[in-house]
DNA sequence: ACGATGATGAAC
DNA sequence: TTCATCATCGTA
């Protein structure tokens, strides 16, 4: 089957939604020297609006970091934390509805910042649209996620998140 | 299992 | 200016 860059329709709906969606697309990076980088995503989690107190856009936060957030899905979500580690989302959902994908994993590479570490993705990419972008981008290669190899789990990292600390928002695919 | 790591944003 | 952090690695 063919491969066809997501679009923007494709974000412009609930991170609760999209975040199943993106198990078995494909992260396609290309660096300055040609090189092309690819990997299947098997591993997300959804930050859902203001409300998420798991999320950095919680309680209506919204500052230049979040900014990013709350503008047109597609874009993606950049930051760095614990002083040495990049972590990228993709903003779903429409303009002033702060919601965003985590993608914490991929085939060839398990874990947040290992995958922005293998692919160079840092801060520079905060903000970057990746509809249009010529170096980040995400592809559909045809590959079909068996709603039976989907498992849900609460998220990583966020014990101070209250009663959204426990809810199933991180989805995995098992192959 | 546990502590060190150590930049940045955001709160005080 | 002080604090907490959407991890990871090295050492046990």
């Amino acid at each position: 089957m063919k491969k066809k860059r997501l679009d923007r329709e494709f974000f412009s709906h609930p991170a609760v939604e999209v975040a199943p969606l993106l198990l078995g697309k494909y992260l396609v990076r290309k660096l300055a020297g040609g090189e092309v980088l690819v990997g299947m995503i098997n591993e997300v989690e959804a930050y859902v609006g203001e409300e998420d107190l798991g999320s950095h856009a919680a309680g209506g936060r919204r500052t230049k970091r979040t900014e990013v957030m709350y503008g047109a899905p597609g874009h993606a979500y950049v930051y760095f934390t614990y002083g040495m580690h990049w972590l990228i989302n993709v903003v779903c959902s429409k303009v002033d509805d702060p919601q965003a994908v985590l993608i914490r994993g991929l085939d060839s590479v398990t874990g947040p910042a290992r995958l922005t570490k293998a692919f160079s993705i840092d801060g520079k990419f905060h903000g970057e649209d990746l509809i249009k972008s010529k170096e980040l981008w995400l592809e559909d290669r045809g590959v079909k996620a068996n709603p039976k190899d989907i498992r849900t789990t609460p998220r990583i990292g966020i014990p101070y998140a209250g009663k959204w600390k426990d809810k199933p928002l991180r989805f995995l695919l098992s192959s």
